[in-house]
DNA sequence: CTATTCATTTCGTGC
DNA sequence: GCACGAAGTGAATAG
């Protein structure tokens, strides 16, 4: 990775064409030759830049300025992309080895819902309490398991997004648990789907089950917690 | 502008959960206080960011490492976004005044478009041949002005996309166009009605008025000239 | 493999 | 100021 930082203009034709005028601004070539052109400001999207794979090539001006001509290598459909940066003042110049990053870990919505809502289950319903998460069944583990003021047991599948694998999912649990006598022995295991969103196949699918479906607000959960106990 | 180049762990909480292992990487803090975490490859979009308006606070943790935890300050709605840095080895930390950027010029298709096609009139129509650009009219010049084979006027309004008001505009056009005896010694003046996109209702006023639609193949057109004279 | 959808989307434009 | 659509969209996921 090198990073420059100097007075330059820059001059992109590609899908479209745009211009920079001169000024005083970060240069980011990346190791792969991508090229990016940032401003101190705006958000984490460059002012201009040229996606991987691409090229740089340094030359000089008639007049005696550095000049980088970056192309892009694309592959036979249309006219490469060109961005033309020219160096007028170079305030800073230096390399740096990263080496290859790790990458980024999301964690995923979903686990982090069902820790939520193991915390908060009265969401999903008042008078609902928590049995236990990732109750086990011979398929595989339910989300969560609880309790609802009656003292009947309710089965709760937690998606991201509900769709209709979901919905069958929770039916295919839903129906070894009712075989259970333990769990039905004050009326039959009911289902409740949650999810951020939930698709209309997936609710009609639901609600043709008698499976109820509950649409999980987390910002709301989340704001629950203390936002600094949430890092890690 | 500050630059670190550092070996750090990055963890994030927001919309989602987010974990980046202790790696080297760069770390960019603008001036309104947003930060970039950069690896050395992907695309233009950094690894994990915090938009600004955004507050960074430089911290020491028990074992002397140094933490950088950026908040949003996100007004109200939800609890705050909070992206933790640690910072494991400084490799490199400079400062820069940068200034205001006068920001992205988008020398606009549209005015791209029109020096194509200025160029290459052949590619709305068969025989046409380019009479001049900007032909004025007392309400404003039309885009081109073309002649066909057999010697008929062709005004051509160019879009980037092709609404309704383009159609208008150019119907505008002819009106006073066809009260030219000059351009009408052939015939009548018909227009061409050039567009990258042209949306469904523009298409089809346009076709009631006579007007021809073209959409245009904006790569096709770059791709009849040299890409490196594209420039400027 | 392609096609569709999502995004910590960001960014502009019209109302 | 807010809702809607486009983006040099890119990335993940479904089919």
């Amino acid at each position: 990775m090198r990073l420059v930082v100097a007075r330059c203009q820059v001059d992109y034709a590609g899908r479209l064409s745009a211009h920079l005028p001169m000024a005083t601004r970060v240069l980011m070539i990346k190791a792969d030759g991508s090229v990016l052109v940032h401003s101190d400001g705006g958000s984490y999207k460059p002012l201009n830049w040229m996606s991987p794979p691409c090229k740089v090539t340094e030359g000089v001006t008639e007049d005696g300025q550095v000049e980088w001509l970056v192309t892009s290598r694309a592959s036979g459909k249309g006219p490469a992309d060109t961005l033309r940066i020219l160096l007028e003042e170079i305030h800073s110049d230096s390399e740096h080895d990263l080496g290859i990053d790790p990458g980024l870990q999301k964690d995923g919505v979903e686990k982090h819902l069902q820790e939520l809502l193991a915390d908060h289950p009265a969401s999903l319903g008042t008078g609902l309490t928590l049995v236990r998460r990732e109750f086990p069944t011979p398929i595989g583990p339910v989300d969560l398991m609880c309790r609802d003021a009656n003292g009947e047991s309710v089965a709760v599948e937690i998606k991201r997004r509900g769709e209709i694998d979901g919905v069958e999912q929770l039916t295919r649990y839903l129906e070894l648990l009712n075989r259970d006598p333990l769990l039905t022995a004050k009326g039959a295991v009911r289902g409740i789907f949650a999810a951020q969103e939930i698709k209309p196949q997936a609710k009609v699918l639901a609600t043709d089950r008698g499976i109820q479906c509950v649409t999980v607000d987390y910002d709301a959960l989340r704001g629950m917690d203390d936002p600094t106990e949430r890092l890690f």
